[in-house]
This record gives C-alpha cells, sequence and structure tokens, in this order.
DNA sequence: TCAATTATGAAATAAAATTTCATTTTTTCT
DNA sequence: AGAAAAAATGAAATTTTATTTCATAATTGA
C-alpha cells in the first residue's frame, strides 16, 4: 500500500510529536527521502528516537526503510491507472492519459492469459495446414496483422473482414486448419456463426475473445485478453492493441517454435524489402 | 530515468569488480534494497568501497541514496526494461516480456511526442475538407485502423494500402485536405514520394515517422514516435502499436475539439450496432 | 490528586557508509 | 618484453547515521 495515504489514515492513531513528524514527511515527501534521520527530526522539532518511533509504527522496520517506502509511493507519481478523459483537458493531458490507460490494459491483459493456453495455440498454429484470421469492425484491423505477420512465416494464411467471405471460408475448412476468430466483445452474431461452422466442419477454433461469452463458448480454445472497463468509450481503444500485443506473443510463439533456421528465413524476408527502401546512412 | 535500465547500460563501462555487484543487483533487484552496502559486498565477492564506487558511477550520491533509486524502479510492479525473447523462453516468459517490451515503448513514445504538434494537428484535422490515411505493410493496418475511428466522425475519410491508389489519391488532394502518411522507417520510397505529390498539391501533410528521415523531411507536421531500438526484430511490432495510440490520441483530441453535441453522435454509432449483437445480461 | 501509563529526548551504543591510503592489477609506452 | 603510469581494489580508520537505553516529562484515569 501506498506510504503516504497509510500516514495520511493513520494520523489520528499518532502521537503529538509523532504527527509533527507525519505533518513535515506529508508537506514535502520528496524533500524527507534525501534527509537523514537527524534532518527530519530538526525540521519537525523534535527528537531521532521519536522519528524512529513513527516509522516503526507505520510498520517500517526503521528509517531507512521508511525511506525506501516512500521512495517507491513517491515512484508511482504517474500509476497506471486509468484516468478518464476530461473535456478540458490539454494535449498533453489527454496523451499521456491515453498512453497510460494503454499502458495500463497490457499489464491487465497480460495477467489474464493463460500461458498454457498460449502453449496450446503455438502448438496447434505450427501444425496447421492453414490459418484463418477473422474480425470485423476494429478486429479486422488485428486479423489484417495477424495475416501480415504470419505471412513472413511461409504457411497458408488468409484474413477476411468481410461476413460472407469470412462464412464460405468457414465453411471450406477441414481437420488441420486453425480459425482464430476475434472479437471483443464475443457478442458480434456474424461471427459467432462462422465460428460455428468452422467447428462444424473440423477446424481447430482459436478464440481471442472475453471468457464467458457467446464466442468463447464455440472455441476449442479461448484466448481471454481483459481489459480496463472504461477505455473503450466510443470506440474500441485498449482492447485492440492488447489483441495485437496477443498477435506478437503468437507470433513470437510460432517463430521459437520452428528453430533458428527458420529465423534465418525471416530475415531474408526483412532484406528482400531492402531496394524499396532509402538507405541509412549511420 | 529507470536505474535497471542504467545499469544495463553502463554495464560495459564499469570495472570487473564493478560489474559483480551490477550482476548481483540485476539478478535480484528487490534483494538488494534490503541489503546493507557490507551484505551486498559480500554477496557478489568484492570490497565494500567497491559498492560506494559502483554507486557513484551511476551518478548516485552513494549507497544509500542508490538504494532510492532501485526502490523506484522496482516500485511500478515490473521493470519495463526491454528484454530479449529468448531461444529456451517458456511461454510465459515470451508472453511477458512481449508484454513489458510493449510497455516500454509505449513509455517512449509518449515522451517522445510533443503536445504542441499533437495540437497543431488536431487543428489541422478537425478543419479539414478531406482526411487521408496511407500506410503500407504494418503500416497499412495503423492507417486502417485511423480510417475506422475517423469514419465515425462523419468526415470524408479515406485509407488506402495500395501504391497506385495512393498516388492518384495524392494527386488528387488540395488545399484544405490532410494527407498523414504513417511509416515507422520513413524510408520507404513510394511513401516518400506520395508525400511529395501530396504537398505538391497543397494538402497538408502529417507524417507518423521517425524524425529526421526522408520522409519526415516531406511533411508539413512530424509527429515522431519513438519506440525501443531493439524490439522490432524481424516482423514490426512496438512501432504499430504506438502508432496506433497515436491514432487513438488524434482521434481523442477530434472529439474534444468538436464539443460534446458531437459526441452524442458517436453514441448514436455505437448504439447502430446493437442489433447485430447478442445480448448481454447482465 | 496521585499512581499508572504513555510519550519524549539526551546520551550511549551500534550499525552502516565513506574516506584514506597502501597494495595490486592493468594499461601504456618505450 | 619490461618499466612507468594509471587505474582498480580492499583493509583499516573515520565519519555519518540510526537505534537502543534509560531517565524524565506529560498525560490519563481512578
Amino acid at each position: 500500500m501506498n506510504i503516504l495515504e497509510k500516514i495520511t489514515n493513520e494520523l489520528d492513531t499518532l502521537s503529538k510529536s509523532e504527527r509533527k513528524v507525519a505533518e513535515v514527511i506529508l508537506a514535502s515527501p520528496s524533500t524527507v527521502i534525501h534527509s537523514s534521520i537527524a534532518a527530519l527530526a530538526k525540521q519537525a522539532n523534535i527528537s531521532e528516537p521519536t522519528v524512529n518511533r513513527f516509522c516503526r509504527r507505520l510498520d517500517t522496520k526503521g528509517y531507512p526503510d521508511f525511506k525506501l517506502h516512500l521512495a517507491q509511493s513517491l515512484a508511482n507519481g504517474t500509476p497506471y491507472v486509468n484516468r478518464h478523459v476530461d473535456e478540458n483537458d490539454s494535449a498533453e493531458e489527454y496523451t499521456s492519459k491515453i498512453f497510460e490507460s494503454t499502458m495500463a490494459s497490457l499489464e491487465l491483459a497480460r495477467k489474464s492469459l493463460d500461458p498454457a493456453l498460449i502453449n496450446r495455440s503455438v502448438d496447434v498454429l505450427t501444425q496447421a495446414n492453414k490459418i484463418s484470421f477473422f474480425g470485423l469492425g476494429a478486429s479486422a484491423i488485428v486479423a489484417h496483422d495477424a495475416q501480415n505477420k504470419f505471412f513472413r512465416f511461409n504457411v497458408p494464411v488468409v484474413y477476411f473482414d468481410d461476413i460472407l467471405m469470412q462464412r464460405m471460408s468457414a465453411i471450406n475448412s477441414r481437420q488441420g486448419d486453425v480459425v482464430i476468430v476475434i472479437s471483443h466483445t464475443g457478442r458480434t452474431k456474424s461471427l459467432v456463426e462462422v465460428a460455428i461452422l468452422a467447428k462444424e466442419n473440423d477446424a481447430t477454433v482459436i478464440g481471442i475473445t472475453t471468457n464467458d461469452t457467446p464466442l468463447a463458448k464455440e472455441c476449442s480454445i479461448v484466448l481471454s485478453v481483459d481489459v480496463a472497463e472504461d477505455t473503450d468509450l466510443y470506440m474500441p481503444m485498449s482492447s485492440r492493441i492488447a489483441q495485437l500485443a496477443l498477435i506478437d506473443v503468437l507470433a513470437t510463439g510460432f517463430t521459437l517454435r520452428r528453430g533458428s533456421k527458420f529465423r534465418d528465413n525471416l530475415k531474408k524476408v526483412k532484406d528482400s524489402l531492402r531496394s524499396s527502401r532509402f538507405e541509412k546512412k549511420d
């Protein structure tokens, strides 16, 4: 817990002298982390042992330990908490808020992912005869990106952001094919139907979606990507970024599974782009 | 700056004994913040003054001050250091590494963005007659996503990931049009040409790219998105995510500039999707 | 009011960090 | 290669900082 909050909370359980210490600290915590116990005592007009007792009352081992806690509380100056953009925010403010929210979502997403399921997904993908990525709206972009990545691996991979094409493709799928269905809400009817069709045709269906949704129920493997509640207000924002990070994870898992020779091949794909670029002069 | 990164960076400027200290710290930073200088010296099999010199070389005032810095670096839960994925990483390990790298890149990108330029870009966008987003490869996805967002604002917006379409569109642009060109490297020849064409036809060209690149030189406004060097190894990863976050920022700036009535309209767009979804039973 | 409890600080002690300086190791130059 | 110079290192001394002890003062409750 943040020690500054703790000080505030326990303010009334403290003795008179200890409270003086607390006040000095709260007034300027950043000064305190660079002060010795003697300096702080003098500042608060009390003795050094009192400072020490104050520290122990806050469940720290002593003054140096207290300073450590204090330093940590201050480090979280910008905690990656979801902060709402406000009507009157400056460019700097809303920029910071959006980046921080995005980072917070990534943190959350990472925690919600089950490595065992990622492992199984990578298994399935490396053995696939054909890989299809389906998404609509913002998730279409994720599917598109996934195709862009997996295409480099020299495996048959398609992506569709069109309902009819998705349906046709799903109907034509067979054992050994992997269909990855992407939807944050997991409630888009036509995508759920596509998942069902693919499953009926013996494809392995991996869902990049939220747990316990209609879509999740139809998938062989569900890679659940939780993101903070309040970010995607009018437009999908954090969710698609977390999904993209997951695509990176799957692609990385894929290359690792395929071994080092395979990675040489990737380098070739990358090098093949060189002539289309202006040289970098270092 | 994160002191753990700093240690990693300066590892080769350190002496042999100092490096031993560094290794012990990097191996278990959370242990170190509770160790005395004597304990750490013993752990690293070197003398106390060496630890002290190590601390000073990292521009801290001494060991206690160093510990303070270390504590702050650790405060953010996970040190957002760029960690390379390793051949033998488990699914859990590479997942963590990728998410952390992505977060680190977002942090970096945020710092590299100039709010004044964002503000100007939003200005220009809100007054645009037509907005075009151009990108190729991984940046095409970003352009696609941008279209998906700006389309909701009921402004004429197009996106092209095809060189010829981009050229034709650029040639047809005129005063009052805004062309957003997206390229991480800023060295893709055909995109640079498109930027030149658009500029010659009096469009305002906003570049989402790296500073001091051929593309950047041709843009009216450069939104420079720095990301960590070593993440995008064989495929674009962090760069495109940072770009997407920037698109979110621009879109948010746009809606804020347009006022609250405008945001009601966004809600309508969102609500219009409802019938295509399965109901959420709360 | 006065014993009991609690709070406080002076001084002593202990712990930790830093400095000094002699020794060792490494580098540079001939 | 070998000597001189420079840099690195650690033992010991010193200084700084934190903690404990204990006597005194303030506060509380009957």
